[in-house]
DNA sequence: TCGGTTTTCCCAATTTTTCCCACTTCTGCA
DNA sequence: TGCAGAAGTGGGAAAAATTGGGAAAACCGA
């Protein structure tokens, strides 16, 4: 179960540094690769390799002639690549996908159960303001009991 | 359950001392670490782990799909760590941590029955002020019969 | 086939983190 | 009022992690 926030910096080279204490949680101690793909609000999603095969499974059963499953299948499994961390616990971020999270250097890394996202710094803090800014965050739907 | 108001200190290196008296029931004894995470409010909130597991399987019972939820499972997911006190009962607070509730040296432990509050002392300050000047605070629906 | 470019992998120095110890202050009790 | 124990506070050393660079290998084009 993924948790936590860390804030960590893309080198030069576009390597992104996984925080210590994930990667073997997210690499099964090195022995599985991870799996980076794209989410529609614009940051990154990391899976272990064998958590993302069924959600590309689901993903690729959607109905395939109904308009509303084409953008998240071009999404999901279309920038999804495969990849190991190097020696130093570094992944390679493809061009493509620095470009479509609007990532640059800053990043902030966050735990979400059965997967990591990774968010550019300035636009994850955007998304924070949103959230502690409004005076009465909305529950979803069948939620509204929650306490903590 | 768990009460009372305490102003504490961080030293230099970010490490919070748990007031005396709420260490063993925290940690029930030192045998239990504690999760640390994230409120709305700009606080941290500080649960047993145990007590925190129900919380979190809530959190992510919500429904996946519903914009509404991300940003509840962002923040209380996404800052969710969980740490244990060092031998001088301490907490080592992370950068990430921190710099959501604006905590930088003086602190305020509140306890909230299920879980402790942490606050930046001049944000708890602030948020008193609201409360005690405006003349008639508002009750949640449904509770407008209370009485004390 | 050869030269140039890009990619990949590994090493090493610096920085950060973590853990532990010691000193000072406070509190309670005699 | 003084002493003893406990708690708060700060510092320091060892270990670990981040970061950057560099060399070797692979790839591409001419």
């Amino acid at each position: 179960m993924f948790q936590g926030a860390s804030q960590i910096n893309l080198d030069a080279k576009g390597r992104l540094a996984v925080p210590t204490r994930v990667r073997d949680p997210l690499t099964q101690g090195g022995t599985v690769p991870v799996v980076l793909t794209a989410h529609p609000d614009k940051c990154l999603l990391v899976y272990p390799a064998p958590a993302w095969e069924p959600v590309r499974a689901q993903i690729m059963a959607f109905p395939s002639l109904n308009p509303a499953s084409s953008p998240w299948k071009r999404l999901l499994v279309g920038f999804a690549e495969e990849l190991s961390l190097d020696g130093a616990g570094r992944l390679l971020v493809s061009p493509e996908l620095r470009a479509f999270a609007g990532i640059d250097k800053r990043v902030m890394f966050i735990g979400q159960g059965s997967y990591y996202e990774i968010w550019d710094l300035e636009h994850w803090q955007q998304q924070l303001d949103r959230l502690t800014a409004g005076g009465n965050p909305v529950l979803p739907p069948g939620m509204e009991n929650f306490s903590l």
